[in-house]
DNA sequence: AATGAATGAGGATTCATTCAT
DNA sequence: GATGAATGAATCCTCATTCAT
């Protein structure tokens, strides 16, 4: 269907892209090589001319997503409640363009069919904004940002609940429909309003 | 594991745990007919003495699922904060016990291998509890009992994250390693903060 | 379903002639343990009590099936004209009276079921009925009772042909409806008129 | 046979072709995935790149079968005893090149494999034949050419007796053995006896 | 760079049959 | 005499993968 005889570099890059995409819509079982070579255009056996097997596939894909994950970390250099709200803003963003890729972020599907090595490269971007957001949490709170009478880990699972919920990548409806009605700013906002009250009342807006 | 010859409800039962097993560890394509048989101590073909289809198996194991799920709602008549940390409490009590299958409940694997039917029951379930906490939100805000300076659904988000988090059923490592640390009861203290700070600047302690 | 508990010579004619009905229904790839067993009330499991196999089910279905074909072979003693009719006679009844029967005959889904053995004696009941009708033609026209311009052979087959005929056990749905507004009476007499009719002219009715 | 790498309209037509072989030689239970493979010179997987189910592959046996049925009607435009002639005569000669062809049709295997659609598919063909043979008689009767002492539908039965004994296509050895005496037209010249004495006593060959 | 025909290892499921109870 | 739970072999079919063209 598509475009013939495209230069192999391109060809990688699709078929990475197709699986990604495959996976996040049809999940695990849908992704078969027959699927991935008809969304791209070609033929199954073609696949593997590109690919030594459907795992080095996966493998690509998962270069794909750990680059657009990748894309949603923020500049370093700024304060760490700035650092939070831009990595928010940005995954939010993206959540809302590629809703798929999100939701395959928080599913396991990707891990499911991954070898082990791929399993844990997926869990390793996952890592990584998880220990971002702590950094930033821990460092945010030994400037005195962030409210105390809580720990960092819970302030840690807060900022990644209302991200998922802003995303809207849950799996319960409900939770997905009114996702949409929060902007990503209006999000953050609230966000930091939980995260800034500190026992002696202060609201983050009177410091 | 290779007792023979049990009652057939018993060995039903047996047949659905298993299958809900082995979707949270191995995942949907670990979930085969042969898999379930081997753990279970039967040839495969036994089990559609049993069920009439794979898909009936992933029935029964979402039925098992469903009551798992279905005991971890609180009594009625308490309050809302109260019913919250009940549920709370008694989730991450479950999440401890058997953490493979809260990690399914938050996973979509069990909706990937159910049919249309199948997964829809999950969803129902997922967004059951969604809806509860909503419910017991808005009516504490209503009361007074929760802070009213951020919308209910981000206190949702903040609530869903937290359970998550000390449920321990992440897909980060660090995440997993770290829930270890809060016990149900500290976990639900630091939420409660979280959640009853309000605007004012009173602290629940306070109330 | 039905009784339980029969004695067991009743219970193998029941269980052959079920075989043999759901054989005339379904076909050769109905005819299992399980829908055997369904309609007699019995768990497939039981039937192996009575029968050593399946094959030895049909086996039992073919004495059945031997045993009504057998019994329209007419009285000895009369006139080959009247021999044939006879059996044409109770050959269309039976075939009116249990359909299937016949069209059993007629096909072949006895004889692939049945073992080698049971197939040689489908056949066996067959050729019974064709050297019968022979041997009466060969016998009617030695004594100059059936036209002599066309060789035995074809009036068997006009015979046969007839029978299949009025007997209604034809695949083609346009013979199966119009067969049933003859009677074996009305019949027989066409296929009298066909047979008998020599080459000087004379008609069967002017002997 | 076990020719690799064809092409795959020929392998189509060959396992299209070789599936009426086995039904007609094996029956019902032989035509397995497996047999036709194998006598193909194929893994049964293969099978199902070509055909995309066994139905599938049964579908183009009816289609293979409805052609070479099809072929055996006569020209149009000839007097309905000589069309009747022609049927006839393709229709042996047909029987003794390909007699399990025949057989095939006269049983209801293929009815029995195809699906509900296929089954018709077969019915029609058988139909047709019968129609078309109804629909000359009549009109050869009206030309007056057939005696009219005996209805219509008798004489169809009385044609397709007589073509499938000449043809060799009953059940009975002994029916199987004698028609090989028969050649084609000897056995019309018989069936035309059969077909044309009428009342008044006049041969036909005094006509 | 792509196809077209194939494969082998499994996948779910059916079925005749066994045998302890 | 019958059941209830099991089995093993076979069935249709899918899928990743190969390789000659």
């Amino acid at each position: 269907m598509l475009a013939k005889r495209l230069p192999a570099p391109e060809r990688r890059r699709q078929i990475a892209a197709t699986a990604l995409e495959i996976l996040s819509t049809d999940g695990v079982r849908g992704l078969t090589a027959r699927a991935i070579a008809e969304r791209v255009g070609v033929k199954d056996g073609s696949l593997f001319r590109h690919f030594a097997s459907k795992e080095a596939i996966v493998d690509a894909a998962i270069d794909a997503f750990e680059a657009l994950m990748g894309e949603t970390f923020p500049e370093p250099g700024q304060g760490p409640l700035a650092a939070l709200a831009e990595l928010f803003h940005r995954r939010v963003t993206l959540a809302r363009a590629r809703p798929e890729l999100l939701r395959l972020a928080l599913s396991d599907r990707l891990t499911e069919v991954a070898g082990a090595r791929g399993a844990a490269r997926v869990h390793a971007v996952v890592e990584r904004s998880v220990t971002f957001i702590r950094e930033q949490l821990t460092l945010a709170r030994r400037q005195g940002l962030v409210r105390d009478d809580v720990p960092v880990e819970v302030l840690v699972w807060t900022v990644t609940g209302v991200l998922r919920g802003a995303a809207g990548t849950s799996h319960a409806p409900s939770l997905r429909r009114r996702a949409a009605r929060f902007d990503p700013a209006g999000a953050w906002h609230s966000l930091e309003l939980l995260l800034t009250q500190r026992t002696d009342g202060s609201s983050p807006e009177t410091r």
